[in-house]
DNA sequence: GGGCACAACTTGTCAATGGCAAGATATGAT
DNA sequence: ATCATATCTTGCCATTGACAAGTTGTGCCC
C-alpha cells in the first residue's frame, strides 16, 4: 500500500489519476464496490478531498475508469490463455477470483457508464475471444453453435460468480481455476478412453 | 406503487415495515441496490426519517429482511418446479429475472447480514431443492455427482446474471425461462431421436 | 375504566459524503 | 518572459445514515 504516496510536498502529485484508480480497487477488493468514500481514497493519495473529481469527474466515472481497464486486463488474460474452450474459462475463473475487485465492477453496469468508449472497446475484444474459446469445442448435444456458445459463458460465468460469493461447497482445490476444469468439462462430449 | 400510504393521518402507520420493504423492492428493481436513501423509501412510505430504522435497525438491516424474504420466495418456487433440473433451472431464472431485486440482494453477500438466522434457513432450504434439481439428471461424461451438481448450478446461475446485466446477445426468445433451456440442455446426455 | 408497560413513530442533531464553484499553483508552449 | 492550461486546494451546500430523546398510540391487567 501507499505506493503512490507523494514522496515530497508538491502541489502537483504526478501521478493522481493511477494512484487513485489503486487505491480504488484495492478498498473494493477489501470490501465491495460500495463501502468506500472519494474522500478516503483521496486521503489514501494524501491529495485534498476534490483532487478526485478532476480526473474522474465523479464517483461513476471513476468506476468506469476500473471498468475500462479491468476489460483491459481481462481480454488480455483470455488472449493469452488461447483457443481452448477449458483453458479459456480457466483464465475466466483465475481473473474474477485474482482480479476481484475488477471483475465484480465490470459485471455491474448500473455502477458505471457501459456507454463509455473505452469500456465498450475493451469488453467487445474480450467477447470475441469468448466467443473464439466457445467455439473451440463442439456443440453437445445437437445443439447449435450459438447455443452453445451461450451455454459456455453462462457455465463459466456461473462458476466464477458463486466462487466469489462462496456459495461453493467446501473441500473444492484451492486454486479456482483448477477446480473450474472438472466442472467445465461437464459441458463437453464424453470424452475417449485414450485421455 | 402508494400501496401503502397512510390513508388518514395517524400516528401509527400500521403496515410499516411491510411498505417500507415494499418500496425498497421497488427502488431496487428500478435502479439497484445502491441508488435509493433510507430516508426516500420513509418519504414514499409517508413516514418520518427515522420510522424504519425502528423496524430494521440500519440499512444493513433492511437488506437482511429483503434477502431473507427473497430466499422464501425463491425457495417457494424451485419447491414448485418440481424435480427435473431443465424445470428448476427454468423457474430459476424466471425467479430471477421477475424478482430482480431480490435476486440481486441475495447473491450479494457484503450488502447485508448472511449469518442472520432467517436468511441461513431460507438459503439452506434453497440450496436443498437444487441439490435434488442437479441429481435429476445423469452425470454427463463420466464426472462424479458432485461436480455434476456444481456444474448445474453454474449454468443456471449464470445465465440468469448474464440475462440480468444484459450481456447476452439479442435475438433470444422474450421469456428468459423458455430462453434458458435450450442452454441449460447442452448440459445433459445427447436425447435420444425420438424426442 | 383506570393505569401502566411497551411498541410505534417523530423531532432534533451530528459527522460524513458527493458534488460544485472559485481560487491558487505548477507546467509547458511560444 | 508571458500566458493559457492542467492540476490541485479551499470553501460550501444539500443529503445521508445513525443515534438520542421525546411523543403518541395500543393492549393488557386488575
Amino acid at each position: 500500500m501507499a505506493r503512490y504516496d507523494r514522496r515530497v510536498t508538491s502541489y502537483h502529485h504526478g501521478n493522481l489519476r493511477r494512484a487513485v484508480l489503486d487505491a480504488a480497487v484495492e478498498a473494493i477488493a477489501e470490501s465491495g464496490p460500495a463501502t468506500w468514500s472519494l474522500r478516503e481514497l483521496a486521503r489514501r493519495a494524501g491529495v485534498s478531498h476534490a483532487a478526485p473529481a478532476h480526473h474522474f469527474g465523479d464517483k461513476t466515472g471513476l468506476l468506469t475508469a476500473v471498468a475500462a481497464e479491468g476489460y483491459r486486463l481481462f481480454a488480455d488474460a483470455l488472449t493469452a490463455a488461447g483457443d481452448d474452450f477449458l483453458d479459456v474459462g480457466a483464465a475466466y475463473v483465475r481473473f474474477a477470483v485474482d482480479h476481484r475487485a475488477y471483475f465484480e465492477v465490470m459485471f455491474r453496469p448500473d455502477l458505471y457508464r457501459a456507454d463509455d468508449p473505452e469500456v465498450a472497446a475493451e469488453s467487445a475484444r474480450a467477447d470475441a475471444i469468448l466467443q473464439r474459446g466457445a467455439r473451440g469445442h463442439a456443440a453437445p448435444s445437437g445443439a447449435d453453435q450459438r447455443t452453445a456458445a451461450i451455454a459456455a459463458w453462462s457455465i463459466v460465468h456461473g462458476f466464477a460468480a458463486l466462487w466469489l460469493n462462496g456459495n461453493l461447497p467446501p473441500g473444492l482445490p484451492s486454486d479456482p481455476a483448477e477446480a473450474a476444469r472438472p466442472v467445465l468439462r461437464c459441458l463437453l462430449p464424453p470424452r475417449l478412453p485414450s485421455t
